[in-house]
DNA sequence: ATGAAAGCGCTAACAG
DNA sequence: CTGTTAGCGCTTTCAT
């Protein structure tokens, strides 16, 4: 069956029909009687005749499509929302244009090419923090957007709290009685802006103000285990090195993990740590970590987006995801130091 | 600067010239005077008119979308093609539409979404083994199709030899003197058909064939780390267990390694670990492995696909990636064997 | 070099 | 209910 040449006027000749009544039948328009819809649908089925996506979005003026923008693409969080998202446009019948941004300039590029050409009929940015200006680009287009895993102005977005993350870390830290905590987290990036790690460290920093006679060290360094690793060995091999370890992500968490073996620490007598997002491999590695439902951001965002598509109501302007203390076996009280209050424990 | 109902008839009107002109303006046509283009051009800024993509398309023929085929969109692995094979496309100016694809239902479904309906110029399958009729269904609608990671009938493949892959995993084994390995791989999958394990355990079986007095283990598994963990803990709890094992991925090698964690088994010195891909992850676990090129794989496929679509040769019909045994630090030779030919060892 | 006009394949409004 | 017709916004001959 060859469907070359085929388009709605050849299967209204053949069925006998207006190429009016092909259309309704495609689109299941309810006026159109049983028996020359079945005519219809049989030519159809007999030319092999496939709909035009591209004839039918212009004349209709509606896209089946919808412009994912992720950051790197390659972090397992990203990956793990990219599927929430993928899956539910799938399921809503709209094609998801995936874009890699890893630089400003990619940013932009996406931005401007979305805006307006009539590629997508929407965007669904994941983790990349926009301005109002630019934010403002897309829709004064006409395009709605939802921002997922970024506090943007001017569209509906999904978030956490971050600050509370940071602290909720770091008082599982606390309240098993760690006394010195190191914090690794990204490097404050100039490119990008991102501003994750930089709340989470806010969150850090209030925990141990509220905390009499503990202290915080804090490095931060590019995204990566390797880079992650590294920078726990430095920190570990100083002097007063730190009992326990607070990581912004789980795959900085999964670095210092593997400095500690490197350095001949056992995890969680020697050393607690703590990681970020619950990725897959952190309930293997029996990490410690604060849980941010990643996939499912990645579907409730695309579902925000969907219902707009579909001419639903705004929905709200800003929605806060929980996050949720996954305790697991990298943590544990410091070996030598106050018993944690409420347990009693004898001295070793 | 809002654009809406700014078409190319209001840009011709503004700049006095037909629509013609400012359409070969826009597609850099050598056949229009620089004053003119100018003109044009200057008349574009101000109106802030962007052409449409999907007009452009319509009359044209020429849709600038790639539909990208990828499984298990969260396997590292996955990611890491689809990561090279999005950064080509943008490069050359496509859209990348991605589906994930987890059932055969899924898979025909995107199959026939692209066939014929203008919204793909071309198809890029990813990991995916797909019939000849089934490739057929859309080269006879006039779309390319390449594939990567899958030996696929009727369409450019880009592949590995993965029996190679199994040999030589098996044999870098047995060349430390291994004679008692272990395989563990996906489980044989009706679903989806997936071949790349079962040719990685034949290249296993054949290199232990070769080696009198060695014989291998083998289990079959679902996919994951912790079903290989899982695996693992029972392979090595059984009498006389293998001293090493070649898992069939980099996943589920890395659930090997925190199998022997658990055991308490040291590795290498207790166990040898060998895996494939050569994940990112891999390097940091120090993780002995064969390294297939992942993210060159989706580069390549993309350019291939992409070469087509501008209407170049049609290239080499098959074409196999090279292999590359990486030996880290979870590989050594066992405990108690006879020392590996060549290399004299005093018994400890 | 450039304007005019005929589509690309479909939808939607309008008669009947 | 159904045929007809006018576009959607752009590309592409074909004259000029």
């Amino acid at each position: 069956v060859c469907a070359r040449g085929v388009n709605i006027a050849a299967v209204a000749a053949e069925a006998g029909v207006g190429v009016g009544t092909v259309s309704r039948v495609i689109n299941g328009s309810a006026k159109v009687s049983p028996e020359t819809r079945a005519r219809v649908l049989q030519v159809i089925e007999a030319l092999g005749y496939r709909p035009s996506a591209l004839a039918s979005a212009l004349a209709s003026g509606a896209v089946r499509a919808v412009a994912v923008l992720v950051p790197y693409l390659t972090r397992p969080s990203t990956v793990a929302r990219l599927d929430g998202a993928v899956a539910v446009l799938e399921a809503e019948g709209y094609d998801a244009i995936v874009c890699n941004i890893k630089t400003p300039a990619q940013r932009d590029r996406a931005l401007a090419a979305f805006a307006d050409t009539h590629r997508a009929a929407g965007v669904l940015v994941v983790s990349i923090p926009l301005s109002a200006e630019q934010i403002g680009s897309i829709t004064s287009a006409g395009l709605p957007v939802v921002s997922v895993d970024a506090d943007n102005p001017g569209c509906p977005s999904l978030v956490i709290d971050n600050h509370l993350g940071g602290r909720l870390a770091t008082e599982h830290l606390l309240g098993l009685g760690h006394r010195r905590i190191g914090f690794i987290g990204d490097a404050p990036d100039a490119q990008m802006g991102f501003r994750s790690t930089s709340r989470r460290l806010a969150g850090f920093r209030a925990a141990l103000r509220r905390t009499p006679g503990s202290a915080g060290i804090v490095v931060t360094v590019p995204h990566g285990a390797t880079e992650a690793a590294a920078a726990a060995v430095e920190m570990l091999g100083g002097r007063d090195p730190p009992t326990a370890i607070f990581a912004a992500s789980d795959t900085q968490a999964i670095g210092v993990l593997h400095a500690a073996e490197k350095l001949a620490l056992s995890v969680p007598e020697d050393l607690s740590v703590v990681g970020f997002d619950d990725i897959d491999t952190a309930g293997l590695l029996g990490l410690t970590t604060v849980r941010q439902p990643l996939e499912r951001s990645g579907e409730q965002g695309a579902v925000h987006l969907c219902r707009r598509l579909a001419g639903g109501p705004p929905g709200p302007a800003r929605q806060v995801l929980p996050l949720e203390m996954v305790v697991r076996s990298s943590t544990a009280p410091p070996r030598r130091s106050v018993p944690p209050p409420g347990r009693s424990r004898s001295s070793c």
